[in-house]
DNA sequence: TAATTTACTTGCTTTTTGCAAGTTAAATTA
DNA sequence: TAATTTAACTTGCAAAAAGCAAGTAAATTA
């Protein structure tokens, strides 16, 4: 799990960005949230990742409490929970870019549409406002 | 536009991303041979983090399996051994400056130099020049 | 050549994760 | 309106990983 009990987080920023979102799990949710339109707890379980049902619940809560992701009740629905990135959490995305800029340029296998890198090199304030668009904010 | 399907991206990158670094050990690893200066064990020891020894020896033959990392002997004493960032290594760098930029504008604790947070945000490739100049690279 | 330095490795305990089954609350169906 | 289903978790236990302390091995220094 991330990291929340060590004393000695203050100073460096790597260090804090380990103890709000350091594992896999949360960068993995993030993701989904940035990227893939996933916002219900059944659609990360289903994002095909394998990730075990304790662990999204606690990883969910985690990031709530870490103020980057927001969970309320879907209006359509009340048995539902819709979560989405708070600003904090939309903020993580030129992060997210650059480390998907360097896996496409390290991994064969990876398989970013070709526009989407395309503008990622080339323009990328204007998809940063593309995916902006795209993302669902708490209403 | 971006995808939302699920069913692209079936190589991603985020996924290779964790599956590289995705630690917060190697994420301390690669700060300290980014911007620290730090290339021997005992100095990634000495960081400060807390790092147990064995961990610290995986997480280096694990980083330096996937390419980001270069281990050789130490010329000039050969019972050490120089640990340096790979060009792949070293190409993480827009994702952390843009994990450090976050960092700094949301923990009020984070305390990266005024003039450095400074050329980030305004003449980003600089810094990266600068910083570039002072990495150490294998002999 | 004996002691020391540096970089690990090993064994054991504690913590975290993964897996399966169970629970709860809201919505849908009978 | 009662019974079933859906969605989002929680719980308990086994397995894996991390943390801790002590030990080892290859150079280097005395």
């Amino acid at each position: 799990m991330v990291d929340k009990t060590s004393k000695t987080w203050s100073g460096c920023p790597v260090r804090f960005g380990m103890s709000q979102f350091g594992d896999k799990w949360s960068f993995l949710i993030i993701r989904d949230l940035m990227f893939k339109g996933r916002q219900y707890y059944h659609e990360f379980m289903d994002a095909g990742e394998g990730i075990s049902t304790n662990i999204l619940a606690n990883r969910l809560a985690d990031l709530e409490s870490n103020g980057i992701l927001n969970k309320s009740k879907d209006p359509n629905k009340g048995s539902r929970f819709i979560y989405t990135l708070t600003q904090k959490g939309i903020e993580l995305m030129p992060m997210m870019l650059a480390m998907m800029d360097w896996a496409e340029k390290y991994d064969a296998k990876t398989e970013v549409p070709r526009d989407f890198i395309e503008k990622l090199r080339n323009t990328p304030e204007e998809l940063q406002q593309e995916i902006l668009e795209h993302i669902p904010t708490p209403k």
